[in-house]
DNA sequence: TTTGATGCAAAGTATTTGCAGACTG
DNA sequence: CAGTCTGCAAATACTTTGCATCAAA
């Protein structure tokens, strides 16, 4: 089931920051749950706000100096919104397409196999060697197509 | 030749702000010439330094707020990137794949059909109506593979 | 016990806003 | 001539940094 995959990326993450030499307080294990733990893509501000009924004290500044290790490590994506402020990925640190409903800030993860073979054609056509990329779609959800 | 289609869309934006209300200023009309002409993808602090030799007393404020306009009127496109800065396209106003060199900063601007196809494949997927989106391709840039 | 981590406050950056005076249409 | 635009400075929002203290391993 979800927990139990959630679980599992979470120990995967845990003991990764372990081998690198990083230490595991309690407020970055909370932290790391609020990024990998349902389906959100939350701002640091969010996180923030989701840890602060276990961890009372703890500063926005941790939660930024966290964020910015595990995007070191490779274990977030960071998705860069002028409006929506940034948020992070926690589920699926390798590039995949978000859809960003622009009414209500909803975001969804997709996955599509052609995207590596385009990005593959781009790399071929303009000699570029290849390290990363982002694709951001923008519309209306579902749900906000209704409302309208 | 190149030039003549710089011109080209410079004229066409700048009826297309005389049309919708606008006034063309020389400052606007040289911030719209530094997003125009070139093939760069200038920051705004980059916008504000070319036009600083013709218009010594343009400040940043105003650069901001024509690029803001421009963007509003649907003529420019803005790159958000956390590190390089956001950079803004006024080449192609509508949405196509870059490729930003990691090294150099460098940023070509490229087509593809399939881009459009894959997008629909997305849409119908997620159930989003798509208003926009964009594609950032990361790597490094034929000339700073060399220098490696 | 030994670092690395925390949390506060202060410092940066990038962008926006308010407003009086200047200039376009 | 009216109303928009400019440019200055101040305000804002977000993120990073310095440092004394604390705690994980």
């Amino acid at each position: 089931m979800k927990m139990d995959q959630e679980q599992n990326r979470l120990d995967k993450v845990v003991s990764r920051l372990k081998q690198t030499g990083h230490r595991i307080t309690p407020q970055r294990l909370a932290i790391l749950e609020a990024l990998v733990n349902g389906s959100g893509h939350p701002t640091a501000e969010e996180v923030h706000r989701k840890i602060q009924a276990r961890f009372p004290t703890t500063s926005l500044a941790t939660v930024y100096k966290t964020i910015n290790l595990l995007k070191i490590e490779g274990e977030i994506l960071e998705l860069e919104f002028g409006d929506l402020g940034n948020r992070f990925d926690g589920h699926k640190p390798y590039p995949h397409p978000h859809m960003i409903c622009t009414q209500c800030g909803r975001i969804v993860d997709s996955d599509l196999d052609e995207l590596e073979s385009l990005v593959q054609t781009l790399a071929e056509q303009s000699g570029y060697q290849v390290q990363a990329h982002r694709f951001d779609v923008f519309g209306l959800c579902p749900d906000c197509q209704k409302t309208k």
